[in-house]
DNA sequence: TATCCGACAGGTC
DNA sequence: GACCTGTCGGATA
């Protein structure tokens, strides 16, 4: 919609609206669309009107409106600011209004409105964003970067045609050729060269069929090698001597047609290439060279901020720390500009360098303020130019064209912090010729020796950083398994752990009784479930800790398309008495240890275990179809076959999987007896799906599961039994203060994505649901991404619990039958309904309170009043059942 | 046989 | 396109 139709719309409401339709004829007005608005109006179920206060609106994301009759605006305001409705449903505007005035409030800018009623036109802009409308939209940091990468893209798929060799050699000299020309575009847009200096040469002297531009472009590259200045052709004697290494070797430059010499003129003249971020651009740029890569270009680089959030804690802030306090101590000063100047910074999985060039910078600024403060307090200064040298950095980089970017982009990033030192001091080194890089190393990372890349056996402090590879055990290739058993030194424990742990390992054997620490960006799975126990006992066998981390935070970086990964950050260094910081949605605290878990607490690893720890009776999961959806069908499908064949009747069962169980909505399943084989294969739609089954199972690259094809009639995993059960739901929604278990009649089976207990008392059902237990599901079940996950080798098995009197379970099993009988009030409610937070009904919130005090009962007299005291209690528990064991 | 996980996957607003 | 929440079957014991 137009602005001026907005604007429009706003004073016409302003005469023709009424109090009551008020809110609604906005909205309207600013083009939401009819049947949301009418949704939002109406009530009852399917109203988008989540609030409970009479005349009010709350509309998730979008607005919350209070008409009163209160004179003060503001204070109504403010109250509803802090509100719990407005964090849990986040309204982009918060609007009181008593028709004489109008408050609001932006709550994403933050900005107020406070007007008369009758103003309301002459500010329309204030409500824009609800039209998709931002007032100041900062410009998205990768947009030069973004175009940069996407011509270079293209030119780099030109020469891939006119230049069609594949081995090794073609493709390292490509990928040499591609980093010069870089630089070469970098060099003229940024004072390195004289402004287009390289772009003008090239369009006058070359012919435009692009026949003599490797010519052109072998001797070019030749003088920018060349240091004896006399021996430079004169058409070319404006380029400078720049060496450094990256016109060291002659590498033959790639045949141009007529089209790519145009493209790389338009490389050059068409961007700015001074506003390009050296560290995101890296990444960019190396996904143009891989094309499977494209799609995900740049999904791996690691955001600004979060390399903040590594290299801050890890020695930044030390840094920091040490400059406030001596800020009058000249002496004291120059000797932490030395120290910075010893600190070497080592990332191990560098890719195109970002964490190196992102390090880099900051220390360079944090010597210029160090610089500024010296110049300060010192009337005359005799300081000289930076002491921060590109060889203090070192990589390890698998791919070849991102560790010659990376290289790259650490020159260009030394040359853009030498023009800010210029600006604030008047001085700087000259950039060419290029001194040394720095140490980036192309090879595996996972085989390497970390020393002979990065000795940290002198006393010179190194800081091991970086963001790894993460892979999941499941989809690991042959040569990473083989790259995980040497890292756990052919322990079987490798075969179940993320890629990242091999890094995790290295590093803590690299850093083990040096002056080293490390800090990674890494795949949360690591801090939960079955790999807690895998990884970090070997982490504290090297006299290791973890004394900084960052709980789950969702990956994100500027890409257009990002990875589906929730990360964490570990610091981990040699046992010191320093303190420790665990930062969890941007709040800092200082503990007193970090366990694995990233929470405050000991170091206790709970270990996967098929035995049952405590009196309770076994769990299994639910049965595994790997039917390539043939098996498992809707209703209405059953239905469409039982219409036609009504004698398939006793092939059916009822099915449910947690979704099933939670929406209300099962499915059905062909469970087929041997015996009733025959009838099955007479039915042609049954046949049909049988036969589907084997094809599936044959195609498919597991072994296992080829196996099954020989009963293509049956679920691969049957562990079905005809009795009542428990459901226990696999993977659920974090924002349940309760998994929600079930209690189901004989004959539903339930699928391997939830967990079953068969001919099971209420009492156990009573234990399961309560607060103690999924205290302890929550802190230390695996994850998917944050949803809970209830795998019963690693939170039911596993759970600590002491003998129950008799009569105790019985109080449980009463308060458990209460809980579902309270579920029962409500027979047209699902249980996504009755367990979410913001509508669960009272009476059944009650009745879970009632058997969480019995359940509490079991393990101590006194009723826990928080999660983190049952924690507490239970891993004490814990730990004493499993010692018990041992002993 | 039985299992825990996924630089996710798939539906909804 | 952001938000919400759990499928499905591989690899390995």
């Amino acid at each position: 919609m137009h602005i001026e139709q907005i604007e429009e719309n706003v004073r016409h409401l302003l005469l023709n609206s009424n109090q009551q339709s008020f809110i609604y004829d906005l909205l309207l007005a600013y083009g939401k669309p009819k049947t949301s608005v009418s949704r939002l109006q109406s009530t009852g179920p399917g109203s988008y009107n989540l609030s409970k206060v009479p005349g009010q609106v709350l509309w998730k994301k979008t607005v919350l409106y209070i008409p009163t009759a209160e004179s003060d605006l503001h204070a109504k305001l403010e109250e509803a600011l802090s509100s719990q409705a407005v964090s849990r449903n986040q309204p982009r505007f918060i609007i009181v209004t008593d028709f004489n005035d109008l408050a609001a409030i932006d709550t994403c800018t933050r900005e107020r409105l406070n007007v008369p009623f009758v103003e309301l036109p002459n500010n329309f802009a204030f409500f824009l964003p609800w039209d998709g409308r931002e007032k100041d939209l900062p410009i998205k940091e990768n947009q030069a970067d973004a175009r940069a990468a996407e011509k270079m893209a293209k030119l780099f798929d030109i020469l891939k045609v006119d230049n069609p060799a594949n081995d090794p050699e073609s493709n390292h000299a490509l990928n040499v050729f591609l980093s010069r020309v870089l630089f070469c575009f970098f060099a003229e847009d940024t004072g390195i060269f004289d402004k287009d200096l390289f772009t003008l040469k090239v369009k006058g002297h070359t012919l435009e069929d692009g026949s003599d531009l490797p010519s052109y472009l072998t001797t070019l590259f030749r003088v920018l090698n060349t240091e004896d200045r006399s021996k430079v052709p004169s058409y070319l004697v404006e380029f400078p001597y720049v060496n450094g290494g990256l016109f060291s070797d002659e590498h033959p430059v790639p045949k141009f047609s007529k089209h790519a010499r145009s493209i790389l003129i338009e490389c050059g003249a068409e961007l700015n290439w001074s506003e390009i971020n050296p560290d995101i651009f890296g990444s960019m740029i190396q996904a143009v060279v891989d094309v499977d890569k494209r799609g995900s270009m740049g999904m791996h680089y690691t955001s600004f901020e979060n390399i903040m959030k590594v290299i801050k804690p890890l020695f930044l802030d030390d840094l920091n720390a040490e400059f406030e306090r001596n800020k009058n101590n000249s002496k004291r000063l120059h000797e932490l500009v030395l120290r910075i100047s010893k600190i070497k910074i080592f990332d191990p999985a560098c890719g195109s360098g970002n964490f190196l060039i992102i390090a880099y910078k900051e220390l360079r600024k944090l010597e210029m303020e160090i610089f500024k403060r010296l110049d300060e307090i010192n009337k005359q200064s005799d300081l000289g130019m930076s002491g921060v040298r590109l060889s203090q950095f070192y990589g390890i980089e698998l791919d070849d064209f991102a560790h010659e970017v990376a290289l790259l982009s650490l020159w260009l990033a030394e040359h853009q912090m030498n023009l800010v030192f210029h600006e604030r001091f008047g001085r700087s080194e000259p950039t060419l010729p290029l001194k040394p890089s720095g140490n980036i190393v192309c090879d595996n990372a996972a085989s390497a020796d970390w020393r002979a890349v990065c000795d940290n056996t002198m006393p010179d402090p190194v800081f091991v950083l970086g963001n790894p590879p993460y892979l999941g055990a499941r989809n690991q290739t042959r040569e990473q398994k083989e790259d995980l058993r040497q890292a756990f030194n052919d322990h079987e424990d490798h075969k179940d752990s993320d890629y990242i742990s091999v890094w995790l390992l290295k590093a803590s054997r690299y850093i083990s009784g040096h002056n080293s620490s490390f800090g990674f960006v890494s795949t949360n799975s690591i801090c939960q479930g079955e790999q807690v126990s895998y990884i970090w006992p070997r982490v504290w066998n090297e006299g290791l800790e973890l004394h900084f981390a960052y709980q789950s935070f969702k990956w994100s970086n500027n890409a257009k398309r990002n990875a589906g990964v929730t990360c964490v950050i570990v610091g981990v260094r040699n046992i010191s008495n320093a303190p420790k910081t665990l930062y969890s949605d941007n709040i800092k605290t200082t503990v007193a240890n970090i366990s694995p878990y990233l929470t405050e607490g000991s170091n206790i690893c709970v270990e996967r275990t098929s035995t049952i720890i405590s009196d309770l009776p076994v769990m299994m999961i639910g049965s595994m179809a790997r039917d390539g959806k043939q098996l498992i069908m809707l209703e209405e499908t059953k239905d469409e076959i039982l219409a036609k064949y009504p004698q398939a009747q006793p092939l059916f069962k009822r099915l449910t999987g947690t979704n099933e169980f939670i929406s209300g909505v099962f499915r059905w399943c062909l469970w087929i007896e041997d015996s009733q084989l025959e009838l099955a294969r007479s039915i042609p739609p049954i046949a049909k799906r049988i036969d589907a089954v084997y094809e599936f199972r044959m195609a498919s690259s597991a072994k296992t599961t080829n196996q099954y094809a020989k009963i293509p009639h049956k679920f691969a995993q049957r562990l079905f039994k005809n009795q009542h059960s428990i459901v226990v739901p696999a993977t659920s929604s974090e924002r349940r203060e309760y998994i929600p278990v079930g209690y189901l009649e004989p004959g539903v089976v339930i699928t391997n994505s939830a967990n079953a207990i068969y001919d099971a008392s209420p009492f156990v059902f009573g234990i399961v649901s309560s607060k103690m237990h999924i205290a302890w599901v929550r802190s230390i079940g695996g994850q998917l991404e944050t949803r809970l996950r209830y795998a019963p080798e690693i939170v039911y098995n596993t759970f600590p619990m002491p003998k129950v009197k008799e009569e105790t379970k019985k109080a449980i099993a009463k308060a458990a039958m209460a809980v579902l009988a309270e579920r029962e009030q409500f027979p047209d409610k699902s249980i996504e309904f009755l367990y979410d937070p913001d509508t669960m009904p009272v009476s059944l919130k009650c009745a879970h309170d009632r058997l969480d005090r019995e359940v509490d009962k079991v393990f101590r007299a006194k009723a826990f009043e928080t999660d983190q005291e049952r924690l507490e209690f239970l891993f004490k528990l814990y730990e004493r059942i499993t010692e018990a064991e041992v002993a």
